[in-house]
DNA sequence: TGACAAACTGTGCAAACGTACAGTATAATC
DNA sequence: GATTATACTGTACGTTTGCACAGTTTGTCA
């Protein structure tokens, strides 16, 4: 996201969303210009046009304040008591999970299920390798970043590439991923290899069966 | 809420959160006119400031689209995609579960985890007996009322008086209600027993630990 | 019957606002 | 070395918009 923009273009659409949140409504070119330090409307006008040649606003010719965002701004919180958590989907190569989160779909969850501290993603299980936990192909796991686990919790780890659920269990010189489902093979992983990385602790199972 | 109001008020309200919405921005005058079908811009502005009077508007005179709306109305929804989900919490004697959803408290939640049809609520567990289904003290379940279930559904029961948690077998005279924790015993009530009444079904569980 | 609020019409104006035209300076790209 | 994109200044113009002043109609209430 923001692809294409220059920092002063990204200056622009953030205070127009300040604009829109402080005061329920777009900023016209002077105001806009006011807090940028532009003098003529022109230099506002320049920027305006870059960004809807890029996708980022629609004009409304002719009418008092008429910007309208597109991309609308990820907020915070979309409610009071209602947390937004950006849902990684796809997990391709490299470090994919967080690179796009701003432009991804995100759960809307009230703030009592999502804990606190640190940064926190959801994930949609697949595979049913968890099964004896409860935690089920399609359900969604809320994880809160972390490098770290205690023995025994369930976690979020990066495998080749591929996120999954597992238990976690540090042993002296290697790490078990444990699954809990009879039908699957605990993964064994050398401390020193770079092919796992952990992701953090699912603090959540928000499972959904009709 | 709109205590005071006169009806065309009310419409006139009704137009600028319409307004809001539609557009992004607040209306002016003329906008306003036309939705209404009053042709001069004072008899907009009558109307403004009797809601500015009685304290609904803040206006931002002399400047473009200058309405602020104060008192939000309450949303069904509090915000695009966000299911508000009533919380049971104490069960005391007769009827009391549903008595009282309007005033009492909610989770908001992300629509694809509330089941789309019937009435839904939401209630917190207490207790350990269904910890082998990862269901344990604390957690949050989202239930669908229904007088009915499958066999091995996990279901909501009020049990004199008291809602637990339990997996549903059915069999020929009797309701066997069962735990998954080998500490509790399944509890067995007869067909015709009115102590027991099932409320609906688990649709989701919410864990949340820290 | 008179007073008053609500709900308008109609005209006119000044400030707010978007837009057009012209020009400058800088850095990146070909 | 010419071209293009970015990022502005400055002036001017016409439309949009809020607002003030004046007046009409209808219904309510003492």
């Amino acid at each position: 996201m923001a692809r294409g923009l220059t920092n002063r273009q990204r200056e622009v659409l953030t205070h127009i969303r300040a604009a829109l949140e402080r005061t329920g409504r777009p900023p016209t070119l002077r105001e806009l210009g006011a807090r940028l330090g532009i003098r003529s409307t022109n230099g506002v006008r320049d920027h305006l046009e870059a960004l809807v040649a890029k996708g980022y606003l629609a004009p409304d010719p002719h009418s008092a304040r008429g910007l309208r965002l597109l991309h609308a701004p990820p907020p915070a919180a979309p409610a009071p008591g209602v947390r937004r958590v950006p849902l990684l989907g796809g997990v391709a190569a490299g470090q994919p999970l967080f690179a796009d989160q701003e432009l991804g779909d995100a759960l809307l969850l009230d703030e009592r299920v999502v804990p606190n501290g640190g940064a926190v993603f959801a994930l949609r299980v697949r595979g049913d390798s968890m099964r004896d936990a409860a935690i089920h192909e399609g359900d969604y796991v809320v994880v809160r970043e972390q490098r770290s686990a205690e023995p025994g919790d369930i976690v979020v780890a990066l495998l080749e590439d591929e996120a999954t659920v597992k238990r976690f269990f540090p042993e002296r010189d290697f790490v078990r991923l444990q699954p809990e489902n009879s039908r699957h093979e605990p993964v064994i992983v050398r401390r020193d290899d770079r092919s796992m990385r952990l992701l953090g602790k699912v603090t959540a199972v928000i499972s959904h069966r009709p």
